[in-house]
DNA sequence: TTCCTCAAGAATAATCTTGAGGAATTTCCTTATG
């Protein structure tokens, strides 16, 4: 132990030059080289990296990265090449020649490539499966993990067949590594990637440096007029979230006509420019430098400028996981920065809108049937049959698999004995209405956040299932007069017999996590449905409404 | 759900109101074709 302590220890200052290590840093580490499962919740600039780096170049053979972001793999393998020389680290994606492509795989297989960075859709691929499966690697890495739970469901599919793919390869030891994930997501990345009894690192998620407001309009101009005004008087540089592109650009041109150096970033622009918007923002090395980048969700990952001042949100985001992610690039550098949401209550009546809607059954039928008649069935076979795009064929089959309908194997995909077409269409329906309630859950957590009487920072908290103090000092609510004293009678208040993160049990919503305790309610993380608050009267009127977990 | 457009109708003569119908996001990788 002490050995294997040392050894990893001397390997990451010799070859990292890493000498000090954050708090769980190293354990995380030294479970990975030794063959335990992991998953790292830690902040951007934390040294997550560190983690698969220092395992992947102890363990012997090859470290498989899942990365998603064809950008990022770039960047990744560079990073590592500095420390452990030329060739050590290669990429496979589809900017990759096919000549430079076998000479990734020959240093793969000869041992100078020591990991290789892909994005899920290259691990959807039969072969390549196949090939990195006779390199026999050591250790698999999801970095950004979160994709699996944001994205899985329906816009990369190809995520949530990982934990399949790690089954494949062998079963290396896993290390999934995200900046932000609320229980039920951390959950969902432990389950999909069957990470087994793993070494969970979760740092705060506070971030005290970072002032928290909500401003609420009652009309979309007066929104708009007011998120100009502010822009223009803060201090920059900073970020503008909006929900659109077309908002991009128009509030993009509006801040130029204001005299500030804006630009737009969203995925409809060319990749030129995108990376030109990029660059000017971080350090103005494409031209004139940025005051503000007004973007989509599309500015995000694989952005670290330590000194952005403000996160201004026209538009309210559809979780606050999402919120959490995207405020989090203020203040980096540990200094002073703001993040102020924009709110309207009408702005979430279209959020809803979008958490609702069903693939149409006779589409799930047919995919059915397809898989049924010819299984077991490669996805990339069925197309014929179904008429479908891939990526809808892909959704569809996710979601037969993910409620039971459909089995995914090595030999391809197989329907489950004994079940028609009928079945799978009322299964699946069942399946996403439960998806739907979460994501309704969640749309509400955002509402509280905007509407909440209390402290900001403490239902942020809250909703990542942290303990918070009823009062910050540091956001709008709490910067209000009395508003301490009023916290503190709050927090005299708190009922006895529920605290945070107590497992529980309901009697129609199942089992469930205790995630914020107040005067007069609680507020519950259920499997089934999402986030429930309910009122303490409710609960104590009926002994057997809900129960802690271990008495049930 | 909300918002916009358009047509019909009301009340008045060039505007305004009302209701119906339809549309409405974001995010990436890949591979084929020109």
């Amino acid at each position: 132990m002490e050995d294997t302590t040392g050894a990893l220890r001397r390997m990451a200052s010799e070859a990292f030059g890493i000498d000090t290590w954050r708090e769980g840093q190293f354990e995380a580490v030294r479970a990975a080289a030794e063959g335990r499962d992991v998953l790292a919740v830690m902040p951007t600039g934390h040294g997550k990296s560190a983690i698969y780096q220092v395992a992947g170049a102890a363990l012997p053979g090859v470290t498989v990265v899942a990365s998603p972001l064809v950008a990022l793999q770039a960047e990744q393998a560079h990073a590592l090449e500095a420390s452990l020389g030329d060739g050590t680290a290669v990429v496979l994606n589809s900017t990759i020649r096919a000549r430079a492509e076998r000479a990734a795989w020959a240093a793969l297989a000869d041992g100078t490539a020591r990991f290789v960075f892909l994005a899920p859709e290259q691990l959807a691929r039969e072969e390549t499966v196949s090939r990195l499966a006779d390199l026999e690697p050591k250790l698999f890495v999801v970095d950004e993990a979160h994709c699996i739970s944001a994205w899985g469901h329906d816009f990369r599919p190809d995520y949530l067949m990982l934990g399949e793919v790690r089954r494949r390869l062998g079963g290396p030891t896993a290390i999934a590594l995200t900046a932000t994930a609320s229980p039920h997501t951390r959950a969902e990345i432990i389950d999909r990637l069957a990470l087994s009894d793993p070494l969970v690192l979760l740092q705060s998620f506070d971030r005290p440096e970072i002032g928290l407001r909500v401003q609420r309009h009652v009309s979309e101009d007066a929104k708009r007029a007011a998120v100009l005004d502010q822009v223009a008087s803060l201090e920059g540089p900073g970020l503008v979230y909006v929900a659109t592109r077309r908002g991009s650009e128009e509030l993009a041109a509006a801040l130029a006509d204001r005299g500030l150096a804006a630009a737009a970033y969203h995925s409809g622009r060319p990749a030129a420019e995108r990376a030109a918007v990029h660059a000017r923002f971080l350090d103005g090395s494409a031209g004139e430098q940025l005051d503000v980048v007004v973007a989509t969700t599309a500015f995000g990952m694989g952005i670290d400028k330590p000194d952005v001042r403000y996160v201004v949100h026209a538009d309210i985001p559809d979780s606050l996981d999402s919120y959490y992610q995207e405020i989090g690039r203020a203040g980096r550098d540990g200094a002073e920065a703001v993040a102020v949401l924009h709110y309207r209550p009408e702005d979430l009546g279209l959020k809803r809108f979008f958490a609702g809607g069903h693939v149409p059954p006779e589409q799930v039928a047919s995919v059915f049937d397809a898989v049924r008649a010819e299984g077991p069935v490669r996805a990339s076979s069925l197309g014929e049959r179904t008429g479908l795009s891939p990526r809808a064929q892909s959704r569809i089959l996710n979601l037969l698999v993910r409620s039971g309908c459909v089995q995914a194997g090595r030999s391809g995909y197989r329907a489950t004995r004994g079940m028609d077409a009928q079945d799978a269409v009322g299964r699946t329906r069942a399946e996403e209405e439960s998806r739907q309630r979460v994501d309704a859950s969640r749309i509400e957590m955002a509402r509280g956040y905007a509407e909440t009487d209390g402290c900001r920072r403490h239902w942020l908290l809250n909703y990542f299932g942290e303990e918070a103090p009823a009062w910050c000092g540091h956001c709008d609510r709490c910067e209000e007069d009395g508003s301490r004293e009023q916290a503190r009678e709050r927090e005299g208040s708190v009922p006895e017999g529920w605290s945070m993160q107590d497992p529980v049990r309901h009697r129609d919503w199942g089992a469930g996590l205790v995630m914020g305790v107040e005067a007069d309610r609680i507020t519950v993380l259920f499997d089934s449905v999402g986030y429930k608050e309910l009122a303490l009267s409710a609960i104590e009127g009926d002994e057997r409404l809900l129960v802690h977990a271990d008495h049930a």
